[in-house]
DNA sequence: GGCAACATTTTACAAATGTTAAAAAATCAT
DNA sequence: ATGATTTTTTAACATTTGTAAAATGTTGCC
C-alpha cells in the first residue's frame, strides 16, 4: 500500500533515505464515503495523504455550509490551525467516496522536520503549493465571473465535476447553487 | 539596521546562530513611495522584509487592477512563482511610502535552505503562516459581506485605512470603489 | 418496482452590486 | 496660494446574483 505512494508527484523529490526515514511513520487507513476524519474546532493529530478518493473542507455558517477545498488522489489532507498553530481548526474534512490515506501524527512529522533537512523542505514545499494555488484562486474571484471559473473548473478536475455534488462545487466556486444552475443551463 | 530586525515576531524563533548564518546574506535597501520593487511576468531574484513603509500586492486586468495583498512592517515580500517555481509573477509590488527593506538573494535563501534545518523550518512557517491567512481571506469572502469585510478591516488595519488610497482597499475587499463608498456612507 | 430522501432546476421576485457619468473633495506641484 | 490632477462620493440605471418555493430528476433502499 504504502510502497505504492513512493511515485506521486509529492514524494518525487525525497531522496531514498529521506523516503524511508518518512514512511517508518506512516500508516495506511481506508475509511467509507461519508466519513469526516477532520473535525473544526478539534485540534487534529494527524497529516494525511488522500491515496485514492475524493475529499472536501467545509466550514459551517449560520444558514450555509461553504466547501472551500476539494482533495484527489496525491492531496495533503490537514486542519490548517493544528498543523500551522496548534490550536483548533475551523474546517470540516469529509470524504466523498470510499478512500484509501496515508496518515502520520503531527507529533511524528515535527520531529522529522526538527531532524531531517531534506523532511524540513518537502514540508516548506507542501505549505508553498498549497499557498501558491489558494492566492490564484482568491485573485481568480477578482478577474474571472462565475461562468468561467465554472468552465474552467469543469475543464481541469474533470473527475470532480462528474462525482461531486453541485452544490458543493457551487459553494467552492462563490456562487449559489441557483446561480450555478444558471450557468450550466447556458450554453447547453 | 540589520540589528533591528532581530527582534521582529518573523525572526524571534530562530537562534543566534542561525540568525547570524541568515543575516551575513541580507542587505538593507531604501526606496521612495512609488517604487515598484517585484514585476509581473519577471523572474525576480530577490526575497525582501519589509522593515518600514507600506507595500502592495497586485495584478492587472483588462480593465482594472486587482489589489490583493498589503504589507506592513514586518511583511516578507516577494514574488510568488519567482520563489516556489523559479518562474516568472503574476503580481506587481509596489511601495505606497518611502521604505526600508532587507532584502536577500533568492538563490542565497536556497543554499540556506539545504544547509541549514532552522531556517528551512523559518522558510516552512512563513509559507505556512501566509497559507492561512490567505485561506482565511477566501472563507471570509463567503461569509461575511462587504460591510462586515470593510469594518473589520478598517478594524484590524488602521494604518492601512488611514494611508491606502480607498480604491485600492475596495479591490482588496472584492468590491469596487462605488460600492466601498455606499458602505462607508452608512454608520457614520 | 415503488417509496422516501435528497439533489437539481426552474420561476418569480427582491436585494446587492456593478456601470457610467458627473460633481465634490482632496492632493500635488509649481 | 492656485490651478491641475487625482481621488472619492453621489446619482441614476442596468445587471447580476440571491432568496424562497415549487417542480422535476435522481438515488438508494426495502
Amino acid at each position: 500500500m504504502i510502497e505504492q505512494l513512493r511515485d506521486i508527484p509529492l514524494f518525487s523529490a525525497l531522496s531514498n533515505d529521506a523516503w524511508v526515514e518518512l514512511s517508518h511513520h506512516m500508516a495506511c487507513v481506508q475509511y467509507p464515503k461519508g466519513t469526516t476524519i477532520i473535525y473544526a474546532d478539534k485540534v487534529e493529530p494527524y497529516f494525511y495523504i488522500l491515496q485514492s478518493g475524493i475529499a472536501r473542507a467545509y466550514s459551517d455558517g449560520e444558514n450555509q455550509q461553504i466547501t472551500f477545498w476539494f482533495g484527489e488522489s496525491g492531496s495533503v489532507l490537514f486542519s490548517f490551525n493544528s498543523y500551522i498553530n496548534n490550536s483548533p481548526g475551523y474546517e470540516n474534512i469529509e470524504l466523498l467516496t470510499n478512500s484509501t490515506l496515508i496518515r502520520i501524527k503531527l507529533a511524528d512529522l515535527f520531529m522529522l522536520y526538527r531532524q531531517n533537512i531534506e523532511i524540513a523542505n518537502w514540508g516548506r514545499k507542501i505549505a508553498e503549493q498549497e499557498l501558491i494555488a489558494t492566492e490564484r484562486r482568491l485573485i481568480d474571484r477578482a478577474f474571472k465571473g462565475a461562468a468561467l471559473r465554472y468552465h474552467e473548473f469543469a475543464a481541469q478536475s474533470p473527475e470532480l465535476i462528474k462525482r461531486v455534488a453541485l452544490k458543493h462545487i457551487a459553494s467552492y466556486l462563490g456562487v449559489t447553487q441557483v446561480t450555478l444552475s444558471r450557468i450550466r443551463a447556458t450554453h447547453q
